[in-house]
RNA sequence: GCCGGGAUGGCGGAAUAGGCAGACGCGCCAGCUUGAGGGGCUGGUGGGCGAAAGCUUGUGGGGGUUCAAAUCCCCCUCCCGGCACCA
């Protein structure tokens, strides 16, 4: 990897070179960890995690895709363990916020955050259960339809279950439905379009706000995850709890009447989620929903039964891995002392060389006894350690923060050389990371900022995102293992074409099918250039004299420098702004074919023209390095320079030659393009509509007809409007 | 279902602030050069009508705004990406 970047002449500086992999980088990775721990920010629970089967290692959210392993695709399963997490979740509102600092990141990016952190606005209701002191809370983005709970619905997953259950008569069934749907195990994907199962529970609750007493059910269609795992079912107003209602014959109560239609209760066939007029819901009747959900949380607060609440879909960051690759998470175990943190002074904990990798579905750590048998750090007795490792994304949250200080050896970083370097001001990367890498290393600059480790909020300034690049219909992924190796291709055609056709296929930021077929036009089109400059070699000889006399500069001559300073305007722009490197390269064929067309022989030159030929071809050698920099440098030298051209100022373009003394006109008839004229730059509106109305095949479309009105843009266009 | 992003010749793509649609390249066709091949060079190349000049049509489909729309607005179709029984 490292050999086809220096081959391809990429120009990293490679002093500042790190690897997240090596004790010198974890060790950091590590010290970063117990400040989290430190700060209440990184904590071991037990939980209902993912589990991939073929990696046999616990997966965060963010790594399953689809219902499968972001690595190696294989289906997602469900297990409790008990696993190390970061607390990204105390952060999401933060990360939302911030979003204003990212202006110059993609929207589409932004948005995948936002979907992601999944705010939802709403409130806490507290139900009471009907003959029990018990109370249990659910959270609805819809108080406005409280009067509307016909029944509702715990999670089969939820512990209320049990204890509702115990001793009565439906113990039994429940019971026996759990694990009929714990069987059905259905993959995350089809759970959307699963059919909709439920038993009754034998139980109710009481409706807060008209003391309605209504069924408990169990469902398979409510999350355990999600909220209190379980929700208040509004079937008149819920798609999800009308086919659900429907199916077992419960109640259905409108309680909003949308605007243009009624809605009845024994005949709705969808439920209405939209704004309208509060019905059957007491002292709330007639206000319109919105208002209505208002009035009804200063209620529920006002009467002590539920409270205004925010939701967010974002889960906690799962970083345990039972892999070997990964920094050891730094916890030693003690029988006496519980969890303890090793201390930073005995950073970093090594991974172990005696490790058996036999998949176990354990952390292969567990295999070194080397490893796993320590000292507590705090009593000094026997004691185990964590044999997780962490999550490599952890690793990468904040490399970029190590790029600045790369081999300082008793503190991760240098708070003058984050001072200097940091934010990041151009970070470009694929779309995958979204939601990984880009929201990680978020959450990591924002939790050393509340530290006082950092002085910013955000890693990053400016965001580009690449497109993919896919191979048979998949992206190019070493994990997919569909990458094209170049070496192949840089030998036969060379690093520099290669390059060429990369950067001429298609812009930056849009996905394409990877297809070597322009490598032959890159290669002619350096071949081409290589060609003129060959051609006109003359001109780099300054022992030759020209003996044509004259100081006047064909309009040829004058024409191919103003072709040379729009080049210089294009390309600079076109990279600078955009990363446009094909339209730059384009710009640069463009100059070249000019170039070739005018044909202009240089022994027939005189000495004014010589230089400035001259003078535009060393530009276009400039501007064509950044794209094929070894042909370019050869170039360079083989026209008598030794300074290499890294060393040369980049071209600057005049204004005032840029700007064409002729200009090209657009003559239209009612909007149609019917001629073309050429005037002065900055004519005035009369003279060129006289010239335009003079023009023969003008006057023909004109003839007999009454113009109506004539439309003028200066140095662009004349529409004259017919009848 | 919700949220983004797209759709332009045979192909990759261009048109950056509403003003020449198809820059540049690939491919293809014809010609020149060459013993041949390769390479190079010249010209052509969205569709239709035409010998040509030219006319006409054309940026996924339909409607609209405008003197003028690939570009702005509304509706629809399809493709890609994200989220998804999220209460």
């Amino acid at each position: 990897m490292k050999n086809t970047l220096k081959t391809m002449g990429i120009s990293y500086d490679w002093n500042r070179e790190i690897s997240t992999c090596s004790p010198e980088y974890y060790k950091w990775t590590q010290w970063m960890f117990l400040q989290l721990y430190q700060k209440g920010l990184a904590y071991k629970k037990k939980a209902v995690v993912n589990w991939c089967p073929s990696c046999a290692t616990v997966l965060a959210n963010e790594q399953v895709v689809n219902g499968k392993c972001e690595r190696c695709g294989t289906e997602v399963i469900k297990k409790e363990l008990s696993q190390w997490f970061f607390k990204i979740t105390d952060y999401a509102q933060q990360l939302l916020d911030d979003m204003n600092l990212l202006e110059e990141w993609p929207e589409r990016v932004l948005t995948m955050q936002r979907n992601w952190i999944g705010r939802s606005e709403g409130a806490r209701v507290r139900f009471s259960i009907a003959e029990s002191n018990e109370t249990v809370s659910v959270f609805t983005t819809r108080p406005d339809t409280l009067f509307g709970v016909t029944f509702f619905v715990l999670s089969p997953e939820h512990p209320m279950v049990e204890k509702l259950t115990k001793g009565t008569s439906f113990e039994e069934p429940v019971r026996r439905f759990k694990e009929e749907i714990a069987k059905e195990n259905i993959s995350e994907k089809d759970l959307a379009i699963a059919e909709k199962k439920g038993c009754f529970i034998g139980r109710y609750v009481i409706n807060p706000m008209n003391l309605e007493k209504v069924p408990i059910w169990v469902a398979n269609y409510v999350l355990m995850e999600y909220g209190t795992g379980m929700v208040m079912a509004v079937p008149a107003h819920d798609q999800r709890d009308l086919e659900f209602a429907r199916k077992y014959h419960l109640p259905v109560r409108v309680v909003i009447q949308p605007k243009h239609k009624e809605l009845s209760n024994e005949t709705l066939q969808e439920a209405y989620s939209d704004e309208g007029t509060m019905v059957n819901s007491g002292q709330f009747n007639r206000l319109f929903s919105s208002e209505a959900r208002r009035l009804i949380i200063d209620y529920l607060e006002e009467k002590e039964i539920g409270k205004k609440e925010v939701n967010y879909r974002l889960r906690d960051w799962l970083i345990s891995r039972q892999r070997y690759w990964g920094a050891p998470i730094p916890i030693i175990y003690c029988p006496k002392c519980g969890i303890v943190p090793v201390p930073e002074e005995d950073l970093p904990v090594y991974l172990p060389d005696d490790v058996d990798f036999k998949p176990t579905g354990l952390s292969p750590l567990l295999s070194s006894k080397k490893f796993l048998y320590t000292t507590c750090p705090k009593c000094g007795g026997k004691a185990k350690r964590e044999i997780d490792t962490m999550d490599t994304f952890v690793c990468s949250s904040w490399y970029y923060l190590r790029f600045c200080s790369p081999h300082l050896e008793n503190k991760p970083f240098e708070k003058e050389e984050l001072d200097y370097w940091m934010p990041v001001d151009q970070y470009i990367g694929g779309v995958e990371h979204a939601i990984l890498h880009l929201l990680y290393s978020r959450f990591f600059v924002k939790a050393l900022y509340d530290m006082g480790y950092v002085p910013f909020k955000e890693p990053f300034k400016r965001l580009f995102t690449q497109g993919m690049v896919c191979k048979d219909g998949a992206a190019m992924s070493k994990s997919k293992g569909n990458v094209v190796t170049p070496g192949n291709i840089f030998n036969q055609f060379g690093v520099d074409s290669t390059r060429v056709m990369i950067l001429f296929a298609s812009p930056p930021e849009v996905d394409m099918e990877w297809s070597d077929k322009g490598i032959e036009g890159a290669e002619k089109f350096l071949n081409r250039v290589w060609r003129y400059v060959y051609l006109s070699r003359s001109i780099f000889e300054e022992t030759e004299q020209s003996n044509i006399q004259g100081k006047a500069i064909r309009k040829e001559v004058k024409l191919l420098e103003r072709k040379m300073h729009q080049t210089i305007k294009k390309v600079t722009e076109d990279i600078e702004n955009r990363f446009h490197f094909n339209t730059a390269i384009s710009a640069i064929m463009e100059l070249l074919n000019d170039l070739y067309s005018y044909d202009l022989k240089s022994s027939q030159m005189n000495r004014q023209e010589r230089i400035i030929l001259k003078n535009i071809i060393e530009v276009m050698i400039k501007l064509l390095n950044p794209i094929a920099p070894h042909f370019c440098e050869e170039l360079w030298h083989q026209t008598g320079h030794d300074v290499s051209l890294y060393q040369i100022q980049w071209p600057q373009y005049d204004q005032k030659i840029l700007q064409e003394e002729e200009i090209l006109v657009i003559v239209q008839i009612n909007g149609k393009l019917r001629d073309k004229i050429k005037v002065v730059r900055n004519c005035e509106e009369e003279k060129v509509i006289k010239l335009v109305l003079g023009l023969p095949k003008i006057e023909k479309w004109v003839r007999g007809k009454k113009i109506l009105k004539t439309i003028f843009v200066p140095n662009k266009l004349v529409n004259i409007v017919l009848n």
